[in-house]
DNA sequence: ATATATAATTAGGTTACTTACCTAATTAAT
DNA sequence: ATTAATTAGGTAAGTAACCTAATTATATAT
């Protein structure tokens, strides 16, 4: 068992470093796509354009760290500030015409590498990852396992 | 297919943010903590202490990265430098006594958690688990993910 | 009308790296 | 013995991706 337990600690830390390796595109940096993908995702889901506030839980960061990267965007000319019309302590974010290009080209790009890792892993064992990726989430979740130390 | 790849995009995104723990004890940072894991393991296996470039390829960080961490380390009284006899350029790092207990101390802390996490999973899940990911780790470090784009 | 709450922003960290450059020591070639 | 190239490690400065605390603007409740 705690041999299992120190592969295991060995594993998610390799793992950890591999996959935070750098998306970039055209100069966009990492947090700055996954903005993009996430804004695409929920406008796209949703009648009213997300919010600040809304973008803060979804990624689970805090509004400061939000508005940063959404200021960098908006210089860039790929996301715009909308004024909420009922309350006006509500900034809504769109994708520009750029942007929504942008975020397209992007996610087809990723989606062709995960579409490779699929296939490399074969079906029985993409699903496999899929659901015990899923456990070990639900697991960190339910035992707080940052906070706890 | 590509349902899957979103899917597996999706899963990933999530587990990389939850398994990003935060461990820090005693006031020591994260990255002095697996420096200190590597060290204690590297030391314990092979017949001489571990060099700055062994620890930089270990742990996939630059060597004036490594530095740094260590010169924290080695103010704190838990590692010391030791110049390589044979050939001057060299500095070999070892665990003072206080950093040796520091290091089993921490250790066992963490294996305690990773032994919960084997014991929810069961022994099954965590065997396919350690296996799945060593597989996607290969396959990144085999295509380049990072580079090719 | 006043106090309180909420949404976003600004200002200023922190951590865990990186890059660019440097010195000292070793090795290889002349 | 000298010069050139390489290797090991270090210094300084910068960056990405966050964070907290304080502030501003608006909305809501008493």
């Amino acid at each position: 068992m705690e041999e299992k337990a120190q592969q295991l600690l060995h594993s998610l830390r390799k793992f950890r470093k591999l996959a935070d390796i750098n998306l970039s595109f055209n100069g966009y940096k990492r947090s700055e796509i996954i903005m993009l993908f996430i804004i695409h995702q929920e406008n796209n889901k949703n009648e009213k354009e997300i919010t600040i506030s809304q973008l803060s839980s979804a990624l689970k960061i805090t509004s400061p760290s939000v508005t940063q990267v959404i200021n960098v965007l908006e210089k860039d000319g790929v996301v715009k500030r909308i004024n909420d019309k009922e309350d006006g302590r509500i900034v809504r974010i769109a994708l520009t015409e750029k942007g929504a290009s942008l975020t397209k080209e992007i996610l087809q790009k990723i989606e062709e590498k995960y579409i490779h890792l699929v296939q490399y892993l074969g079906d029985k064992k993409s699903d496999q990852l899929i659901s015990l990726l899923q456990e070990v989430s639900d697991y960190f979740v339910r035992n707080k396992w940052d906070e706890t130390n």
